[in-house]
DNA sequence: GTAAAACAAAATATCGTTTTTTTGGTATTT
DNA sequence: AAATACCAAAAAAACGATATTTTGTTTTAC
């Protein structure tokens, strides 16, 4: 059962995280469908068929739908009802190269304006990483899922003390679409360069408060991501 | 009257521009009030009485009200219904900084790939906003809203040629969430420098395809007149 | 045999009402 | 007098039903 609404009152309570309202509970769900490949992209999402799935009435589907086009992760046209945004290889290469911007950006802006609690932030995410990435030759798969996040932390940290908002916000949106390809990239074992030195490099540079050699490190090591999923996708797409 | 709403049939049809839905009508025309500083930054927007205004249901307001949130215009928090999006003097530091930086982007990339058509484009526009520019220190009331025309199409035109959906996404949601500032800033004469003279510059670089050196110019250029808003703007927020 | 037309089923958009939550004012307690 | 509890009005969120549009299928015409 898939279920929201608690059945101990009429109108029903979110069950969900922090969400304070029916709405931001199916908007949450619905957004982590999509993000991990449950809601494929450009399948329709027919509003009748998930107000059954979540138990909740037909305009909290649709405004939940409504929402998640802020992110661009859902479509409507017209008299058309919802989509889950489709995706394509151009697609892809705009989000890297605006993404390869957003992320050097906020990296500068985060060098400049971080303090020590930043550093230790960094410092630290940066040992968790390590660690996992000890491991990630010997059993990839188990560790998998554990190292997307840390790798996620660490790169947070990273432009923590970047205090543009927009700046963050759209790096988010791009960040989270770009993790719609990787999935589908990303069938069988991990990446096969070195991604540990890349990160050990942009850590030194970053505590280094080396802007132009971050900058540079930080562009490659998406571009390379990059390159690796096009390859990929160019055959599936 | 502010009625959307078609009297000839029950349900009404959506009586505005490419409007194919009520819910896109009323979206539009909400963004326009929200645009011209008709529903002030941070008032509450009533579901009740907007309906009442529009004369539509409850859930289209609602839907309506959800989608402005794509373009950070309107923000809802938990219980507590829709706002308009609120202003500070910090925000338009953050947006102004963004746009700066896409603005500059866009154009890079947009030199990169411009054809003959997009030069055509620009030579057009350029000349267009010249003659604008000419009679501006005459008569600056008359065409101050022309001269903002105009102005907007020479930008659009330089960037033209620029392919990343993203970017001109992201940009045009600064851009218009800049304006909301410009309306409260600009309540005086025009700008005291030389604008045309910036103009011109940013032309002839453009069609030279230098990219450094336009790049430099449309640095300043925005960062002249966010200084210009900003000192208007730090006696009032 | 293909194309247009008519029809039926499915799905969308929209509405008005009901339930729940917030808010602001008044009364009660310490 | 300040803090708390209570209550009523207002607003928000959620629902389910209805009207409209789209879509796919079958029939009819050329």
């Amino acid at each position: 059962m898939n279920t929201i609404a608690n059945q101990s009152t009429e109108t029903g309570v979110p069950s969900k995280g922090g969400a304070k309202t029916m709405i931001e509970a199916v908007f949450s769900q619905l957004r982590e469908g999509i993000l991990d490949g449950t809601h494929e992209p450009g399948s329709r999402l027919r509003v009748e068929q998930l107000r059954q799935e979540f138990g909740v009435g037909a305009s909290t589907i649709r405004e939940a739908l409504s929402r998640l086009m802020s992110e661009a992760l859902v479509t409507t046209e017209g008299q058309r009802g919802f989509r889950v945004a489709p995706i394509s290889l151009d697609d892809f290469r705009d989000i890297a190269e605006m993404r390869k911007m957003l992320e050097v950006m906020a990296l500068q802006s985060s060098i400049e304006k971080g303090d020590d609690d930043w550093e230790a932030g960094i410092v630290a995410a940066y040992h968790r990483l390590s660690k996992v990435e000890e491991r990630l030759d010997s059993t990839p798969d188990e560790v998998a899922t554990e190292w997307s996040e840390q790798n996620k932390a660490f790169h947070n940290a990273l432009i923590a003390a970047c205090g543009n908002k927009w700046l963050l916000n759209f790096r988010k949106i791009l960040h989270d679409q770009s993790n719609r390809y990787l999935r589908l990239a990303v069938t069988d074992r991990t990446l096969p360069r070195d991604v540990h030195a890349e990160h050990e490099a942009i850590y030194k540079a970053t505590l280094d408060r080396d802007i132009p050699v971050v900058s540079d490190l930080m562009a490659q090591h998406i571009d390379r991501t990059v390159k690796v999923i096009s390859q990929k996708l160019e055959s599936q797409l």
